[in-house]
DNA sequence: ATAGCGCCCTGGTGGC
DNA sequence: TGCCACCAGGGCGCTA
């Protein structure tokens, strides 16, 4: 499950390895993965490009591919190889020449013998090359939330984000119009690590909580992002090296809180799995506070 | 405007 | 042992 950092290991991997590199070949293998636009656009846009830069925008990586290959420097738009890996997708960086292992949808030939491979067992997972105007057309981009690591992040942001929210605080954080980047890993342990209940109404924090809770959401994902990201599920970064995050309270149900030592819960919150501490995350807000 | 649900997909699990 | 129904879940799009 890559949220936030899982996508920033990939995108730090591919930064150190793969800037400045051309790509000389495209091979696809699932065509699913290309959500609609063709095999033909897909590689004529993407051949014969040099990797120029890799962002990150929430769970989303933006390899920016450019084309300065030309003689005459007549101007050649970028294109941005828009990503996203859901639930199960992986990215490899692997040699050419070895092949592909179960589940590959799709490989970028580097001029280096190098392959970024796009591994998805279920094919939820995305990589469309688009231009700078289809990128700004695409809706879950557009609508983003500001991000958690972002220089301007404070409980100010937040408090602005889940004001006027009366459903359950725990599914706004999965909100990436909220916030940007948090999954159900990371929700779970920011609001354990914040003290508040996941079935506390968003938008009826106090302003201590939600300055713990912004707090929170920060100091897990950095934590998150020098731990290499989390190994749930099948996650590893370029190099198939395993996350060293470990969560505190999620995937733990029935397992002793590691501050009190009461039973982990787990109940359902929008569709999703939630694991709190129901000693340290109490349902009705401290009366102290 | 907001919330809830089905959909996409397949490996793992629990029941019989 | 084998089969099968069921579950997990990010994000989009539809419905209430």
């Amino acid at each position: 499950m890559p949220e936030l950092p899982e996508v920033e290991t990939l995108r730090r991997g591919l930064e150190r390895d793969s800037i400045g590199r051309s790509i000389v070949g495209v091979t696809v293998s699932d065509t699913r993965i290309l959500k609609g636009q063709t095999q033909a656009t897909f590689e004529e846009r993407v051949v014969g490009r040099r990797i120029a830069r890799i962002d990150r925008r929430g769970k989303y990586l933006l390899i920016s591919l450019v084309d300065d290959t030309g003689e005459n420097k007549s101007f050649n738009p970028p294109i941005f190889l828009c990503t996203h890996l859901k639930m199960r997708g992986q990215l490899r960086l692997q040699m050419a020449q070895d092949a592909p292992d179960s589940y590959h949808c799709l490989s970028l030939l580097l001029d280096n013998n190098a392959a970024v491979r796009f591994y998805d067992m279920w094919t939820w997972g995305e990589m469309r090359a688009l231009t700078e105007e289809e990128l700004a057309r695409t809706p879950g981009l557009v609508e983003m939330g500001p991000e958690p690591l972002g220089a301007t992040w404070d409980s100010a942001i937040l408090q602005k984000r889940l004001a006027g929210r009366r459903g359950p605080v725990k599914p706004a954080l999965l909100d990436q119009k909220v916030i940007a980047g948090v999954g159900n890993i990371y929700a779970d342990e920011a609001l354990f690590r914040a003290g508040i209940h996941p079935q506390r109404t968003a938008g009826g924090l106090c302003e201590s909580e939600l300055e713990r809770l912004a707090a929170s959401i920060r100091l897990v994902l950095l934590e998150a992002v020098a731990a290499g990201g989390t190994t749930s599920e099948d996650f590893t970064d370029l190099g198939g090296q395993a996350g060293r995050f470990t969560p505190e309270v999620y995937d733990r149900a029935g397992k002793p809180c590691p501050l009190c030592g009461t039973l982990l819960t787990r109940i359902k919150l929008g569709g999703r799995g939630t694991i709190f501490c129901a000693n340290c995350q109490p349902s009705e807000p401290s009366p102290t506070t």
